[in-house]
RNA sequence: GGGCGAUUAGCUCAGUUGGCUAGAGCGUUCGGAUCACACCCGAAAGGUCGGGGGUUCAAGUCCCUUAUCGCCCACCA
């Protein structure tokens, strides 16, 4: 017997076994020569820092069902691995295990030492990944394997960030970013996490000058060139007299304070404010704009500013102390007033290390807290602190070193977003690139229309290094001179050079998008230049910026291959929903600017607009994907977030290994929901792994499909001379059951690609579940078991059972592609042709990973055949039903009596006798229209025809049953009657649901009356 | 504070444009070692669809409101 199968389906035993099948059969390879439509997946790349859990086991798993699907399509599909480099986390995680190991600093070895080990670590992690991935079944053209930080990934960031200078859009300035003082880097917003800090919350008097004699700072003097201009023009005269009497710094004579009050968390940054402002509207203090208060501790003179932005005058003391070099608030309200008349200064006073500079005073050297500390002593002693109430605030820290982050003054890179983001706005607006579910997008749109500038340099060791070297010249004059000598000796259209001008000194920076033009005497461009004092930036680029270019970048751009020519625009994306802003919006951005002809920008959204409504076709070739699907999060038993980062990550291999891939492929399939997150429970094993009884229904579903499959290859292989000299089979030849069984094929095939056409992953599990479960264990194979063991009915049945075992196989396939690629195997052992012709076509293939798509004949789906099977299921359920209720014994035949309601279902009835018979364990007496009720026999209904069974001796049961019965029915007429009684209903309900009610009510009260 | 989502059986979730006596799996109860499968088979119990209004002939489904939970964004000196 061909079937050597074990009982119980042993993942572990086939698992490995397959895989190897398949990449020795190249069978995720592509070629883009190859024949059929392009279908092109680049995987979101998992971060190298850690392992993977089951969020990404969901999210690959998706991946993997729609390229497995587009490959028995008949495409020529691709998908397309590799791996994050993740700037800051992965140094991070090194730099942690050099100090616990080594007790050494990144600064102890150096730039080159600490890559160098990151790459040893990124090589041991990232083969684990990729292992994990191929454990899960994913069919990734492994040959494509790509690395944020590879040399192909590289270039192209180098030309994208060169193009992006050449155009303007990269530029360099000063910015508030969030410092970390430990790692001495700035972070991005996402990479900061709030703690609770009680603290209090000093209130500071400042007093007020009247003139403004003796002031010496800049922004005065320029207020003063400027003409005196008043500064706030909305400014009501006379205020001060207004109905809020003003609680604090009241002074001694007239109505108005001597002095205001501010209230800071932070007092130690008081020592590089720059104003104090006030709401113009307040009565409280708008009188006080245009004048000075004397900074304490400092004796700084600095404006009292209007700003109706910052300043709510309903909270606090109406008065705000503006630091605009050390809060990002203060920082917008320096940005407001640049360039007005009441333009103010900006003063740094923090070290990168989060020590105090020189712009403290005598505060210099101390480290922030302890600034504080003193800064307030300092204004006790001084009586200017005026009150100290505990106050409970969130400070952000950073994610990797721990650390309060700094809002810090610094040098940066930034890409200029608008005139990328709008292009990529209207891409989304005009449906050439669409979100699953839809809603998803308004937060592209919401995020992508805020248009803020991207900041991109880290400074970091690990990451692409910006292409950019520099070098200082004493005036404008210099710089121009050497800009325009370079520009001579610079032949190559690849490099460029930009005058920058910062603090009063002067730049030359040259951007070098590809350093092997150079002379080939000479040698590289940045040999010559840094032998001439030009030094290369010493940033490195945010990781965004590389996972921005992934799906072009990974296809070799900006060579034209032929695999970037082929796959890009890719075809779906699958990601998860956090990274729709900070992944899927800038590769959108990415895509349009490098794949479009001329890089393509737009200043104004009107502009992108027409351009995009234009040129559809032209642009639809420049987007990275079409559609965008976001598959769930999923969450631990706490409904948690599962993450690296949280600690709470479970390991998919840990899962393989006690339910099996497919199980835990299936099971998170069925819950790739639109709406809900995944909440799944695990527990731990006396081992320490983790597993979860959730992965039961995979695993049972599995071995069903298993047990199915050895009775079926078990009877096809004796069936097996009737298979071969198999003649055509007709439609009127089958079965009902058989006809039956095809026609819920035909319908689930088309139900499977609905569902995946919209991405609705659950609905494809639940209808290849449904059919195989329930349509083809339960009630098809029960019904032939009989018939197979008939020769003569098995020369039908036994190639009707193939064909479908085959189709359901390879509709499976995508979601559970180990077990049923095993089961094909044995398949073609026992039969090589499983085609029902001009039914089901049924092409040969060695490799079910290389089949054909199931594509039964529409015309097989049938809405009769459907019906009167399910009056056949009906009757056989309305039987057992009975039989349960009185205890009747399993193996006991009863006798039944069948009364049809009329000749159709008569006929239907009768000719199925033996499966009812077979299914319901009874003796048919009689099945005819209006067969008269045996005496003693218990009666029972399925689609009105009315069922009698003999022999039924628990009258207390059937006493019961017929109570119940009553109830219901008594319950379903009065709504029915109810229904009816409403003269809107009848008057406006659509007439066949009118009737179809008439028709229940009908029913019911026949069915009561016969009780 | 703004936006999005969720709330349906003990648990985890479906429920397509409003039109069923609201479904599934697990769990529970009853019966079963039947020769594909006990990771199984047959059957049953279990829900006024978070609360309150409204629209409609008809609401789990649409609108308003409210409560609770989750996520994203902006964050109060």
């Amino acid at each position: 017997m061909s079937t050597e199968l074990p009982k119980t389906y042993e993942p572990a035993s086939v698992e490995a076994t397959a895989y190897q099948t398949w990449l020795d059969a190249k069978a995720f390879h592509a070629d883009p020569a190859d024949p059929g439509e392009s279908f092109c997946i680049v995987i979101p790349p998992p971060n190298v820092t850690g392992a993977l859990h089951l969020g990404h086991a969901i999210n690959n798993t998706l991946q993997d069902i729609l390229v497995r699907k587009a490959r028995m399509d008949g495409h020529n599909a691709v998908w397309i691995p590799g791996i994050d480099h993740a700037g800051i986390a992965t140094q991070a995680v090194v730099e942690k295990q050099l100090k616990e190991i080594e007790n050494k600093t990144r600064h102890d070895i150096g730039r080159e030492a600490l890559v160098q080990r990151i790459w040893e670590w990124k090589q041991q992690y990232g083969d684990r990944i990729l292992s994990q991935l191929q454990r899960l079944g994913c069919s990734c053209d492994w040959d494509r394997t790509r690395f944020t930080l590879d040399d192909m990934c590289a270039r192209a960031v180098r030309e994208t960030f060169f193009k992006l200078f050449k155009d303007g859009l990269i530029f360099r300035g000063k910015r508030l970013v969030n410092w970390d003082t430990h790692l001495q880097t700035s972070i991005s917003d996402d990479e900061i996490y709030y703690e609770n800090v009680k603290t209090f919350l000093w209130h500071i008097k400042y007093p007020i000058v009247e003139g403004t004699e003796g002031k010496s700072d800049e922004a005065t003097k320029r207020r003063s060139d400027e003409g005196g201009r008043t500064p706030s023009p909305t400014l009501p005269q006379g205020g001060g007299s207004g109905s809020i009497p003003s609680p604090l710094g009241v002074g001694e004579g007239g109505g108005r304070p001597d002095h205001l009050v501010v209230a800071t968390t932070r007092p130690e940054t008081m020592l590089g404010d720059t104003a104090v402002a006030v709401n113009s509207a307040d009565p409280r203090w708008n009188w006080a704009i245009g004048k000075f208060v004397k900074l304490p501790l400092t004796n700084r003179l600095i404006p009292i500013i209007a700003d109706d932005i910052l300043v709510d005058p309903k909270f606090g003391t109406g008065c705000v102390k503006v630091t605009p070099a050390h809060d990002p608030n203060d920082y917008a309200v320096w940005q407001r007033h640049q360039g007005k008349a009441d333009q103010i200064d900006l003063i740094n006073i923090l070290n990168s290390d989060g020590t105090l500079n020189e712009n403290a005073g005598t505060y210099k050297g101390m480290r922030r807290d302890l600034g504080r500390k003193k800064v307030v002593e300092d204004l006790t002693h001084q009586g200017l602190l005026v009150k100290e109430e505990p106050y409970e605030t969130q400070v952000g820290h950073s994610d990797r070193s721990k650390t309060a982050i700094e809002p810090y003054l610094s040098d940066q890179w930034f890409v200029h977003m608008a005139p990328l983001a709008e292009p990529a706005l209207e891409v989304v607006r005009q449906g050439l690139v669409k979100f699953h579910p839809e809603r998803h997008a308004q937060q592209y749109l919401a995020w992508l229309g805020e248009k803020r500038d991207w900041p991109i340099s880290r400074q970091l060791w690990w990451g692409h290094r910006i292409p950019i070297w520099s070098k200082e010249f004493g005036t404008r004059a210099e710089a121009t001179t050497i800009m325009q000598e370079m520009s001579k000796s610079f032949e190559c259209e690849n490099n460029a050079a930009r005058l920058h001008e910062s603090d009063g000194r002067y730049f030359v920076l040259v951007c070098l998008g590809d350093d092997t033009c150079g002379d080939l005497v000479t040698g590289k461009i940045s040999t010559i230049l840094e032998r001439d004092g030009f030094i290369q930036d010493p940033d490195v680029l945010d990781t965004w910026f590389s996972s921005a270019l992934w799906p072009h970048s990974t296809l070799g751009w900006p060579e034209k291959t032929p695999d970037l020519a082929k796959w890009n625009p890719t075809t779906v994306l699958i990601t998860a929903r956090d990274i729709i802003t900070l992944w899927v919006a800038r590769m959108v951005m990415m895509n349009l600017y490098n794949m479009g002809e001329n890089r393509w920008t737009s200043q104004t959204a009107e502009e992108a607009k027409t351009k995009i409504s234009d040129r559809k076709s032209e642009i639809i070739r420049h987007i990275p994907f079409a559609h965008v699907a976001i598959n769930p999060t999923i969450l631990d038993g706490k409904g948690e977030r599962m993450s690296k980062s949280k600690g709470n990550g479970v390991d998919p291999v840990e899962i393989i290994d006690t339910h099996g891939a497919d199980a835990l492929r299936f099971t998170l399939t069925t819950m790739a929901t639109e709406t809900q997150d995944v909440r799944l429970p695990v527990k731990k094993l006396p081992d320490g792994r983790n597993t979860s009884d959730k992965f039961d229904f995979g695993r049972n579903f599995c071995n069903k499909l298993w047990n199915a499959s050895r009775f079926a290859l078990a009877n096809l292989e004796s069936a097996c001379p009737l298979l071969n000299q198999q003649s055509t089979i007709n439609l009127a030849d089958l079965s009902l059951a058989d006809r039956w069984l095809l026609s819920r094929l035909a319908r689930t095939v088309a139900e499977a690609n609905a569902a995946l056409a919209s991405f609705r992953f659950d609905h494809y599990a639940h209808v290849c579940y449904e059919f195989f479960w329930r349509d083809f264990c339960d009630w098809y194979v029960e019904i032939v078991k009989p018939t197979l063991k008939d020769p003569r009915q098995a020369a039908i049945t036994a190639p009707v059972l193939a064909a479908a075992l085959d189709q359901s196989l390879r509709l499976m396939h995508p979601v559970i592609p180990f077990i049923t690629e095993t089961i094909w195997w044995k398949l073609n052992d026992v039969v090589t042709d499983r085609s029902l012709p001009g039914l089901v076509n049924a092409p040969a293939a060695k490799l079910l990973i290389k089949a054909a798509w199931p594509t039964p004949s529409a015309s097989l789906i049938d809405d009769r055949v459907e019906k009167d099977f399910t009056l056949l299921q009906e009757t056989i359920v309305a039987i057992r039903n009975v039989r349960n209720e009185h205890k009747v014994d399993l193996k006991r035949v009863v006798q039944v009596t069948i009364a049809a309601i009329d000749e159709p279902s008569a006929k239907i009835l009768l000719a199925n006798q033996q499966t009812i018979a077979l299914l319901a364990t009874c003796e048919l007496q009689a099945v005819k229209v209006a067969a008269p009720a045996p005496a003693d026999a218990v009666r029972t209904s399925a689609g009105n025809c009315d069922i009698f069974i003999a022999g039924m001796i628990d009258a207390d049961a059937e006493k019961q049953r017929v109570a119940k019965r009553g109830e219901d029915l008594a319950k379903l007429i009065a709504t029915l009657e109810g229904r009816l009684g409403n003269a809107g209903y009848i008057a406006k309900a659509p007439p066949h649901l009118v009737e179809q009610t008439q028709k229940q009510l009908a029913d019911a009260k026949a069915e009561l009356a016969k009780l």
